[in-house]
RNA sequence: GCCCGCGUGGUGGAAUGGUAGACACAGGGGACUUAAAAUCCCCAGGCAGAAAUGCCGUGCCGGUUCGAGUCCGGCCGCGGGUACCA
């Protein structure tokens, strides 16, 4: 008998699959295609568990697509621009390009041991200028369509570095390199319309069935849809041309509650202020010397400054309430200004009570109201309430109701406007960095800025850069900038900017459909070839990277680039779970923290000089916080098929799983088992039996249950019952020509998920071709049906007995037998029960 | 802060509102072996009990229901996102 070596049976497996070119695939109109991509990967240098779970699961879909008769596009392809490669270029040298390259090459040597189903003829990096230059026609094409304009905003500022910092780099407001206090300066920045569409993609939201809920809830949340009024509030003194400020509110219903209007430290009016008044100058530079992120805005704590201006209740000229700057409130939502209701807003009222503003209730529970104290009175806009100070005269309504009542007051007697806002912002693509898809424009003296020329594209990077000091390298490039105006011809400078990588992964699931065509997409390959039928990946792009996704295939469409079909490019969504893993820390000798992989560390000790690590609790896989478990031990060690097994065992695939070591062991034992099955079954002699009935029933079972796991996304429940059905196979006395057959068929069964093994065990067995492109088998539903059912009876809610009766038993014999039970005559006492549930086939209920 | 999830034995987890803990991992016991590894068999939520069995038990508190891990309300803890990480 032959042992288990998963080494050799791999190797030669996968090259059978090369030779024979099994997942190379062409367009073909003839046969149903089946489109299945995974979230391409950022080439880190090294795979991950998340990244084996995620292309596992991809390729068991792929595969099981492909027994079931479809024409599987597999593709795989590399999102290679970003930050990483520039900060590798600045820590220890070299360039981006190689970085990169270097790493891509790595990882695809980590990657085809696993067998995956890909058709690597494909593959493209982001970072290819045939592909970005194809981006580059893209945007030109937008931009040509309006989709693209400029605009001023705001980004973070490292006043040492004198460079612009993504939010990640600023820690505790602070530049990650420098240690400086971040700045926010305003730059010209490209921005995609993308707000043009938020009603669009709001409603389409409604058409995506085989997303997951909870994607489609945060979809909805982020473009955020509202009804609210827009009115203003008059200064009672004018000053600087300022006559007014607007605000824009939600709650139009709690204005007799207002007691002071709040505005941004980015507002006009604060701006303007700012010049006779340094006190305010220096609170406003304060609140700008603060990151840009929405996360570090909320969560700093509240602070105003009172203007001393005066602005005018529109119901009660007579009314005069405060107005503050406030560093908590928006520039880029609504209108950059606020009136604060304290009553009913628990931020506004902690500004109330440190300021010592007003509380004013305007309605109360109907139920013991009580005013406000410490506490807002925030209830569910649906909830009716009473109502203590309206002007439109409400008693008891609820809140929508007085929103309602209050826009159609407002507009009627012309103090404001109903308006429907959105919390989706346009979309800005500028980045000030070297290591992206340049944006090819040109700006020139005379005609300003100007499209470059689509036979010009690709806009190449140049290769010489350095990365000595910090900044973009191409801003001080001595002559990539230098060009000639497309317009005019006289010399002109490009645009240094390049554009945000999500750009990139907006529209790669395209390009593969034609990956080397002479335009972005060719017609009849996006044609047969789209929408992506299931599309894979984690959680964390819920939001930014399908949004930008949706919003890219439409303005495609617009030009021309997808069919109308496509404008919802993945049908179906099916978001993992992400591994995480402890992260071991110790400090430098500045008490900065210092992160240690996993390998390194062993009984909470660094192994290399015992000192103890800090234990910080599980989080996502990630580079920069080396919590990372690499996976290419485990295929070395025990073979691919243990990885994949492994991986699709150990937990439902949309939940995060911590990673632990132990338990790949036990997968590399079960195939061991299954592999020394095998070959005793096609050795066994013994004739038909018995036996032979039982195990084609529970063999009909398990391909109904393998199916249904993989088709609901439950491998880890498809597994476990390709378990049970191997402990019932080596355990069946039955004859060799259905243990056999039994044994082919569980190995088909498995071969989405260890498909090195499945092949081998099929060659064995005399299975015809490879099992790769083998038929689907199909359970007979005569063999799924059971006579009996065993049914648990219960006596109030509570498990007492049980009872095997046949299936179809009518409810009334049923009861009869239930109510003659021990345990139930025991209950009962001699008494009539209460009340006698029988749920057919499924449960019996005793009330007594 | 806000939006979205998640929470079940020692561990990973299973369970269309219907027998909580399937299937595994780790563990314990046994068989085989000179021995070990490998393999095979058995046990295993907690408490009490020799056992039969009883009580408790799905983060916490409350509700709906004949029946709640599952539905509803309120908390606690953890994770993801928060627009320049990808």
């Amino acid at each position: 008998m032959s042992r288990y070596t998963a080494s050799d049976i791999e190797k030669k497996w996968q090259e059978t699959w090369d030779k024979a070119g099994v997942f190379t695939v062409e367009r073909d109109e003839s046969r149903p295609k089946y489109y299945v991509l995974e979230m391409l990967p950022y080439p880190s240098g090294r795979i991950h568990m998340g990244h084996v779970r995620n292309y596992t699961m991809g390729d068991v879909i792929a595969r099981y697509k492909m027994a079931r008769g479809f024409n599987v596009l597999h593709p795989m392809g590399w999102d290679a621009f970003g930050m990483p490669a520039e900060n590798a270029a600045m820590a220890v040298g070299g360039h981006p390009k190689d970085w990169t390259y270097q790493n891509i090459d790595d990882m695809r040597a980590q990657m085809k041991p696993l067998g995956l189903s890909i058709d690597w003829s494909r593959e493209f990096a982001t970072c290819d200028p045939e592909y970005y230059g194809q981006q580059q026609a893209l945007f030109l094409d937008m931009l040509e369509k309006g989709l693209i304009y400029r605009k001023n905003a705001v980004v973070n500022w490292d006043p040492v570095d004198m460079t612009v910092l993504a939010n990640e780099q600023v820690i505790d407001g602070k530049g990650w390199r420098s240690g400086a206090p971040v700045e926010r300066r305003e730059l010209t920045q490209w921005f995609f319309r993308i707000s043009d569409f938020a009603e669009e993609l709001l409603d389409a939201i409604d058409g995506l069935k085989d997303w997951p809920e909870k994607v489609r809830l945060m979809q909805k949340n982020w473009i955020g849809k509202s009804r609210g009024l827009e009115m203003a509030f008059e200064l009672a003194t004018p000053v600087n041309g300022f006559d007014k400020v607007e605000v824009y509110t939600t709650r139009p219903d709690t204005l007799m509650g207002a007691s002071f209007i709040g505005i941004s430290p980015d507002h006009p009016l604060a701006r303007a202020l700012e010049a006779e008044n340094p006190d305010l100058a220096a609170f406003n530079a304060e609140c700008r010397r603060m990151g840009t992120s929405e996360a570090d805005l909320e969560t700093a704590e509240k602070k105003g400054f009172d203007t001393g201006l005066k602005a005018r209740h529109p119901l009660n000229p007579d009314w005069e309430l405060p107005v503050w700057v406030a560093n908590f409130i928006l520039m880029d939502y609504g209108t950059g200004a606020i009136f604060g209701c304290p009553a009913h807003d628990q931020r506004d009222l902690d500004f109330a009570r440190k300021y010592a503003l007003p509380v004013i209730d305007t309605f109360i529970a109907r139920e013991n109201g009580k005013p406000v104290e410490n506490e807002a009175f925030v209830p569910p806009k649906t909830e009716p309430v009473q109502w203590i100070n309206h002007f439109a005269g409400l008693d008891v309504a609820t809140g929508q109701e007085a929103i309602d009542r209050t826009i159609e007051y407002a507009e009627k007697h012309g103090w404001g406007q109903g308006k429907t806002q959105y919390r989706l912002r346009d979309w800005g693509l500028s980045r000030q960095r070297y290591w992206g898809c340049p944006i090819p424009v040109v700006h020139c003296d005379d005609c300003g800025v100007v499209p470059e020329k689509k036979e010009n594209l690709p806009i190449r990077l140049p290769d010489d850069v350095t990365f000595d000091i910090p900044g973009n390298p191409l801003d001080r490039h001595p002559t990539w900038r230098n060009t000639t105006c497309p317009k005019c011809g006289k010399p002109a400078q490009r645009e240094t900017d390049t554009m945000d990588t999500f750009v990139d992964s907006s529209w790669y699931y395209a390009r593969y459909t034609a990956p080397h065509a002479k335009t972005p997409t060719s017609a009849p390959d996006v044609d047969y070839w789209m929408n992506v039928d299931q599309y894979i990946g984690g959680i964390e792009h819920a939001i930014l990277h399908l949004l930008y996704s949706r919003f890219f295939a439409r303005a495609m469409h617009l030009t021309g680039h997808l069919p109308a079909k496509a404008i919802e490019p993945f049908n179906a969504l099916f978001t993992q779970g992400m591994v995480t893993h402890e992260i071991y820390q110790t400090r430098d000798e500045k008490g900065r923290p210092v992160y240690h992989l996993p390998e390194d560390v062993e009984n909470g000790k660094l192994k290399a000089t015992g000192e103890p690590v800090e234990i910080i609790p599980s989080a996502k896989m990630s580079k920069s916080k080396k919590n990372v478990v690499d996976p290419v031990n485990i295929v070395s060690g025990f073979g691919a098929d243990t990885a994949r097994w492994f991986v699709l065992s150990d937990s439902p695939p949309e939940r995060d799983v911590e990673w632990t070591s132990s338990g790949a062991e036990g997968a590399y034992k079960h195939l061991g088992r299954v592999w020394r099955l095998a070959q005793e079954i096609a050795k066994s002699e013994t004739p038909a039996n018995k036996d032979d009935l039982p195990l084609e029933k529970a063999l009909h079972r398990t391909i109904d249950d393998v199916t249904r796991g993989i088709e609901g996304f439950a491998f880890n429940t498809s597994i476990a019952k390709l378990y049970a059905f191997t402990n019932t196979l080596a355990k069946s006395a039955a004859g060799a020509a259905i243990r056999q057959k039994a044994m082919r068929i569980l190995a088909q069964l498995m071969s989405p998920m260890t498909p090195h093994l499945a092949e081998e065990i099929w060659d064995l067995l005399g299975g015809k071709g490879l099992v790769t492109q083998a038929e689907w088998p199909v359970a007979d539903p005569e063999m799924l049906v059971e006579e009996d059912v065993t049914l648990p009876i219960q006596v109030n809610g509570k498990r007492r007995s049980e009872i095997t009766v046949p299936k179809d038993m009518p409810k009334e014999e049923v009861e009869k037998l239930a109510l003659a039970d021990q345990a139930v005559q025991k209950a009962l006492q001699g008494q009539a029960p209460k009340k006698l549930i029988v749920v057919p086939g499924r449960i019996v209920n005793v009330v007594v």
